[in-house]
DNA sequence: CTGAAAGCGCTAACAT
DNA sequence: ATGTTAGCGCTTTCAG
């Protein structure tokens, strides 16, 4: 980049009356540069095969003199496709939905979407007042981290018109498209696992989050039935802590567990950072894992497997998650009808030491 | 809401010829039914106060009827105001930038404005492709985790004029405005803390990432002055990990720092993963914490208060970081001066039992 | 393959 | 306090 810089001149433009616009370098600018109409331009960037190679040299050249960036505002305004995908999540901090974030983020980064991040809070107050804001950027697509409950806010998703994701869970009836797994089936089947692995008192310790609760609810109905855990309640023995869950909770629930069931000899934790304060708690007050208390966490987070001992866990696909909810969207920006737009994901029992 | 729903007719407007545009409901149509001209609608909506209550209560009323949500991306363009921030993280994953992030984006939202988040990755080479679709937003900010190193992404951020925050450092010149700490200062500051302690073979473990390697930096520098290390080499013995940094590498990293400094008597971490690592490993080869080995952690993740021994670590008020870098740039979003856009926000060494 | 015209939906500027 | 006019910067439509 030796030739003169740019604004060297700014030549003639309709006398910019009002000092309205940033004032910067626009395609008009650019167009004007290459000797060319701003439409030319314009394809000349969007669609660099519709334009003669002479003409795509001389725009880009321009580009580079100029230090051209296109204003997406005006972009989207004039064509409808923002190129930004809204993501809602209860909450970033949480190693939860990281994986799916950054999936999402990177996929769509990929296809030239960017990501527009809304944090709902767990309450779902925020959630409403979020979702104006973000219909209102009038986005190609918005993913949801959990699926809307709220009914106001199904409908208004679904009058704007905008391809919806709801994620993390499974719902006959999505508002659009689906990505997740049972929260059912994952108790059940940890139920099942504890069963195989020889324990008979099992108990689990959950957050008050409603995903958490409905895993526990078909963990604790499983585990009923298999005749692995006492009987004199209408639940299998649990300790419920407040979400977000911390390794502080799941220590005072252990010992709060084991105050009231003290021949316990499993527990299913709703998150992995409650089965560290578990695993924490057991070797502080000297229960040996896993002979003593077999321990199973929920997400799989990235020090699961290296904890001491070794956490068994249930892993959900978080990036598996974020890529498919990405191509989703995108398929839907492209005009295409997505074939199956209720995607399973399902889910792993990862064994490791604690169980 | 009993009144007759909207779209019941919906008149004669120039008849839109062409199919563009979404086809939903605008500002047009909501001042055609509150009977007043579009500009008054939309001052009704951004300034209350600057119409009658009568035309504001039917403008509402027009609103509360046809379900009208503005379209941000027009209102943008026209009024040079995105009311959108961006902010670049390396990762979102790791806990480190997100209770900036999340602060940042409660309180930006607190004020109607929206977080555009993108990953640099820790390499820089996407920063720059990022900075391209940043500035093509003409968002009305830019927040920096971490300062900006490459010279062409500062000079394009300066030129775009967007008001850019940088965090999560120190420098002497920032591209705009900064709100962050001293690396090196840190590292000195826990060198000193553990010669308090009495330790006499400190060492450390740390990410390669350029922020760890600084405080390291620093760290080695200050211990080899109060000879609180060994002196036969240039540095503080030491062991250096991939970022990012997990639990399993800080087992790895003991490990070989052990081996070869088996005298070592305290451990500064880059990160409190690497110390739980380092917790982890210890126990497991029976090492007592803080009897044999003293332990320090960077960041205060939450679980550090409730590891057994309680961690020892250096605070950073991420919390405080975002809300500042949210108020610099609100504030210049209003036109203000910002007073004095270089803020240290410090850092504290929590002290708990590992150290 | 290239261009002129006409908006996208909104708000700044200037009336009244 | 309200309205008129003229764009913001881009892309669609429709002609060459």
């Amino acid at each position: 980049m030796t030739s003169t810089p740019f604004p060297a001149d700014k030549p003639n433009r309709p006398e910019r009356r009002g000092r309205r616009g940033a004032g910067g370098i626009t395609l008009r600018d650019v167009a004007k540069l290459a000797g060319v109409a701003p439409i030319t331009a314009s394809r000349a960037l969007n669609k660099p095969d519709a334009v003669s190679p002479e003409v795509l040299r001389k725009v880009r050249e321009a580009v580079e003199r100029t230090g051209y960036v296109p204003n997406m505002l005006a972009g989207g305004l004039a064509s409808s496709k923002s190129r930004l995908v809204a993501a809602v999540v209860p909450t970033i901090a949480g190693p939860v939905f990281q994986e799916t974030v950054q999936s999402l983020t990177e996929a769509l980064a990929e296809h030239g979407y960017q990501l527009m991040l809304g944090q709902s809070g767990y309450q779902n107050s925020r959630e409403d007042a979020l979702l104006e804001t973000i219909i209102g950027r009038r986005p190609d697509g918005v993913v949801l981290t959990g699926i809307m409950r709220s009914a106001d806010g199904r409908r208004r998703l679904l009058a704007s018109g905008i391809p919806v994701v709801e994620t993390w869970d499974l719902t006959p009836t999505p508002i659009d498209m689906l990505v997740g797994f049972s929260h059912e089936q994952i108790g059940a089947a940890v139920a099942e696992f504890l069963q195989g692995k020889g324990r008979r008192r099992v108990g689990s310790i959950h957050g008050n989050d409603e995903r958490a609760v409905r895993r526990h609810r078909a963990f604790s109905e499983s585990a009923r039935r298999l005749g692995i855990c006492a009987q004199d309640q209408d639940m299998a023995p649990h300790a419920v802590v407040a979400a977000p869950t911390t390794l502080g909770s799941g220590r005072t629930a252990l010992r709060e567990l084991l105050e009231r069931h003290p021949d316990t000899d499993a527990v299913f934790c709703s998150s992995d950072v409650l089965a560290l304060g578990v695993l924490t708690e057991a070797q502080a007050i000297g229960i040996k894992v896993p002979q003593q208390l077999a321990v199973i966490g929920f997400g799989d987070f990235t020090y699961a497997r290296d904890l001491h001992p070794a956490l068994t866990t249930v892993r959900i696909d978080g990036t598996g998650i974020g890529r498919k909810a990405a191509q989703f969207i995108i398929e839907r920006a492209g005009g295409r009808p997505v074939a199956d737009p209720i995607h399973d994901i399902g889910f792993t029992i990862i064994e490791r030491d604690s169980a």
